[in-house]
RNA sequence: GGGCGAUUAGCUCAGUGGGAGAGCGCUCCCUUCACACGGGAGAGGCCGCUGGUUCAAUCCCAGCAUCGCCUACCA
């Protein structure tokens, strides 16, 4: 006998097995001779720590990559963390606050330094938290999005898309986030709707008496203002057009001018145009001919600059607000103020409000790649599932516009640019100075100026710049390694929707550019997790679950298979910590079932079981032995499916569905009988048990690494596994079906539920052996029943079951009507007449319900024209099957009646 | 403004053009020799509303309602 402790606990187990597999080295490919199946993890922000999005994006990887190890492939899971800019280097700099310092204090060089220290102190945290839940990941070939060959891929980029002119610098309003002091691409600006003021400012007419009223949300900008603008079409204003304007406050003259996208429909139909602060005025300036001048009144910090004249320079641009209200207020010249809701952008990083400056930034053309990212999706190149994501990804796609890439921050790639300062001949002029290059130069390329000549751009690159190139440069790119020529394209790519945009379209732009082949084949979108009540968990709400206490409560086992259980709805998933724990009753279940089964065994019986497994599948194995194998085969190929097709929560349903409801409910209640026996079949039934618990722990494996391994070793030597653990063992895939052992269970089940309705509803105590008879409604069934008659004796606890064709139901018995049979418990004399007659009413009445939808169907004779002729026949069975029922049970009914007068 | 998604048992959600499902919760019976983190039985649903297509609609189409998300230069 062996000795298993009562209930798992996974405590010591999972570090255990997870040393043990990495100490063999079973996450790296190399040496596997299958083919290749890859994946890239989308890399964690190195400020992050693990939280439930990525715990279930890395379950879905990770049950991905072991499926495909055990499968054969030669698997590889690279895992690896982003820099994160901006996000790494508000950390550090709030750090440095409480010293009382600051980056600029400190210098460029001082400050990179403590930001590497930073990251190497807390920057493998999340590395580490993957590893608790299972991530069965290569570590040898984790990455940094800074490492030095991923810089060297970006720099190669860099200099390519610019040589080829798909790299430009261009002066222009872009998104600025005052407190992060950078400029942000628009995916980085989160819109918001917000109350707000819509204020309406009487603008005096230079040249004529009158007024222009004009509305807007923010007064404060009207200090840079340099037009008016109203449509051309409208009849109101278009005399007025060329006319000057005094503007208020600022002691300035402006141009009324007419452009087309003024809505006149809108507050007055008369805009005031600030170009240098609002993405459309900036347009409308650009159109008028001549431009109209821009004017900055707010500045990188979010303060008015002097340009706002000197009562206002200084002022933060919101104080500045209040008080260009009250002095225009004071003036007379505010017409009116609405309530206003709007939306209005945030920095994503730390929720301030955009301005809109313009400054100097590099940019990169991006239609030519988005053309050729869109094909590739349309020409099934890369399949994205679900597929409905598709339209979201084109429509963004055929709208994009160029990417602003340079951030005013100094964590990050810097920009390879380099400006020359002397400029001493025309081609230097030529090209503005400016130097692109790979590595930094000794001279000017143009005009041979020395290095101290040589300004490098103080600039870095947006994250997400290095991360689009991240499928091929984590396997060695621009260098072509053996790796690359391998792994790439990789086979999936498993993430979030929220950055479909911001990463998943970026590495298939570059992948498509730079290796000539698309990223990775598929691209698998899984929903966001939400909490219980649908709300988005942030620390803020107080709301978050985190996932390393969820593996310390219910153990990672329980708490991945909740996340694949989880995986198919939508687009959120509301996590439930109830579900958590009834996995992890399934994980306790599966434990006691093994322990069942090692108790029964001896170290003496090595031998002859594995004989016995060796052939499992000869005729000579008992109904419940092949009902089990063939359900197992089934389990197998719904799950490989499933998998296949990335429906997780289907497959994990699968396997918990057969191991607990069949194996456990039915399989192992039968086996018993065999068991406790001296016969020699009880070997044979040991060994089909071994067999199904060792299959379906393979099943299992990717879902639940540790518990499986746990068991899987402790019956490894009766199983004779070549291997010296499940991780890579093989997956259970084609086995055989048995349908006709399925058929011949399908009617024991009946007989063995029919008595169990009875006493379930006559409260018949689980300790009481009752009797019962069968009537069967064919010889066959007769035969089926006879010759399985133990099974119907051990779990319905019936001491003496008759059974046959033409048996009389005897007098005060309960009846259950069944598929073919009819199950009677005499009850002499306990039976309540009454109470049985109702549960038998009951029953009937559903029936009639169904009677009358299937009678009315066969009835319609469009039904008959025009239904196919399968639907007909399964109808008029239904039909039959139903009338028969129905008159079985009305026979029992009546029976009682007279019994019940008799009685009386 | 444009787009997408959701609405099914008390709760959280699967699902399918042809007899409504799971988990949890609830009710009842049971500490039977793997497991009370267990076993058995049961109750509970005009599948959001209104039309249309169809022999047949919870499922397909249109509209409406409610909620959520994405996207956008309406000041």
């Amino acid at each position: 006998m062996t000795e298993i402790e009562k209930s798992y606990n996974p405590l010591g187990i999972e570090e255990k097995w997870y040393a043990f597999w990495t100490e063999k080295g079973y996450f790296s490919p190399d040496g596997i001779e299958g083919r290749p199946f890859s994946i890239v993890i989308p890399p964690p922000n190195i400020t992050g720590s693990l939280h439930m999005g990525h715990a279930l994006n890395s379950a879905m990887q990770d049950i991905l990559i072991r499926w495909k190890r055990m499968l054969g492939f030669k698997a590889l899971w690279v895992p690896g963390t982003d820099h994160a800019g901006i996000a790494t280097q508000n950390v550090v700099e709030r750090q440095l606050a409480h010293e009382g310092l600051d980056r600029h204090k400190l210098g460029r060089e001082e400050f990179i330094e403590r930001v590497w220290q930073w990251r190497s102190e807390y920057g493998g945290r999340i590395s580490h938290q993957l590893r608790k839940i299972g991530s069965s990941c290569d570590w040898s070939r984790e990455r940094f999005t800074l490492d030095e060959g991923l810089s060297r891929a970006v720099r190669e980029v860099f200099v390519r898309l610019y040589n080829e002119g798909l790299i430009y610098r261009d002066n222009r309003l872009i998104n600025w986030c005052p407190r992060c002091r950078t400029a942000l691409s628009d995916l980085e600006v989160e819109h918001e709707e917000l109350d707000g003021t819509l204020t309406y400012i009487r603008y005096p007419l230079a040249d004529r008496n009158g007024r222009i009223i004009v509305a807007t949300t923010r007064p404060e900008t009207m200090l840079g203002d340099t037009a008016v603008a109203v449509n051309p079409d409208d009849e109101r204003y278009k005399d007025m057009i060329g006319s000057m304007i005094d503007l208020p406050l600022a002691n300035r003259k402006l141009p009324v001018v007419g452009d087309r996208t003024v809505d006149p429909a809108f507050g007055t139909g008369a805009v005031k145009v600030t170009p240098s602060h609002d993405f459309s005025d900036e347009a409308i300036a650009k159109r008028q001919d001549p431009q109209l001048p821009f004017l900055k009144v707010i500045g990188e910090g979010g303060r008015m600059t002097d340009n706002a004249g000197r009562r206002y320079a200084g002022l933060d641009r919101y104080d500045c607000r209040k008080k260009v209200v009250a002095d225009l207020k004071e003036a007379g010249l505010i017409e009116k103020e609405e309530k206003y809701r709007h939306s209005i952008g945030h920095c994503y990083r730390c929720k301030t409000i955009i301005e809109p400056l313009s400054t100097p930034q590099w940019y990169v053309d991006i239609k030519p790649l988005a053309k050729e990212a869109i094909d590739a999706v349309r020409d099934k190149r890369i399949r994205i599932v679900p597929d409905s994501w598709e339209n979201t990804y084109f429509s963004w796609m055929e709208n994009i516009r160029d990417w602003c890439i340079s951030r005013q921050i100094w964590w990050g790639h810097r920009i390879p640019v380099w400006y020359c300062q002397e400029m001493r001949n025309a081609e230097c002029r030529r090209q503005n100075g400016i130097i692109v290059s790979k590595d930094t130069p000794a001279s000017c390329p143009h005009c041979g100026a020395e290095a101290v000549a040589l300004r490098q751009d103080e600039d870095v690159l947006d994250t997400w710049f290095s991360s689009a190139l991240w499928p091929f440069s984590t396997l060695g790119w621009p260098d072509g390694t053996d790796d690359l020529r391998t792994f790439y394209p990789t086979n999936v790519l498993v993430t979030g929707f929220d950055i479909l945009f911001f990463w998943v379209a970026r590495m298939i732009m570059m992948g498509l550019k730079f290796m000539g082949d698309v990223p990775f084949r598929d691209v698998y979108i899984h929903a966001l997790v939400r909490d219980s009540r649908g709300q988005k968990m942030s620390k803020s709400k107080g709301n978050v679950l985190d996932p390393l206490i969820m593996v310390e409560k219910y153990g990672a086992d329980a708490f991945r298979f909740s996340l694949a259980a989880f995986a198919a709805q939508g687009r959120d998933i509301r996590f439930s910590e109830d579900r958590v724990e009834g996995y992890r009753f399934f994980v306790n279940k599966l434990w006691n079932a093994s322990r069942f089964i090692m108790m029964n065994l001896g170290a003496d019986d090595r031998e002859k079981l594995s004989c016995q497994l060796s052939d499992i599948s000869r005729d000579r194995l008992s109904l419940a032995d092949r009902w089990i194998l063939s359900r197992l085969a089934s389990t197998a190929s719904e799950t490989n499916k499933a998998l296949s097709e990335y429906r997780f929560n289907d497959a994990a349903n699968a396997i918990y569905q057969f191991i607990w409801h069949e194996f456990c409910d039915w399989y192992i209640e039968m086996s018993k009988q065999s068991i406790y026996s001296d016969s020699d079949e009880k070997w044979n039934t040991l060994a089909c048990l071994l067999y199904v618990l060792d299959n379906s722990l393979r099943l299992l494996h990717p879902f639940m690494p540790f518990v499986t391994e746990e068991l899987w070793q402790t019956i490894k030597s009766y199983i004779q596994a070549n291997e010296e653990s499940i991780a890579i063992s093989g997956y259970p895939e084609t086995l055989p079906f048995d349908e006709k052992a399925e058929d011949e269970m399908h009617y024991i089940m009946e007989a063995i539920i029919g008595i169990r309705n009875i006493r379930g509803e006559m409260n018949i105590s689980p300790a009481t052996e009752v009797k019962a008879v069968i009537k069967a409604f064919d010889r066959r069934i007769e035969d089926i029943l006879l010759k399985n008659l133990n099974y119907i004796i051990r779990l319905a606890k019936a001491g003496d079951v008759q059974v046959g064709l033409n048996l009389e139901k005897p007098k005060g018995s309960a009846t259950s009507v069944k598929d073919m049979l009819e199950v009677y418990l005499p009850l002499h004399g306990v039976l309540d007449t009454e109470a049985e007659i109702e549960r038998l009413l009951k029953e009937k009445k559903k029936i009639d319900e169904s009677l009358l939808q299937a009678g009315k169907k066969l009835l319609n004779e469009d039904f008959l024209k025009r239904a196919p002729k399968d639907i007909i026949d399964k109808e008029r069975a239904k039909y039959d099957d139903l009338i028969l029922r129905n008159e079985r049970l009305e026979t029992g009914i009546n029976k009682l009646r007279e019994m019940e007068v008799k009685n009386d």
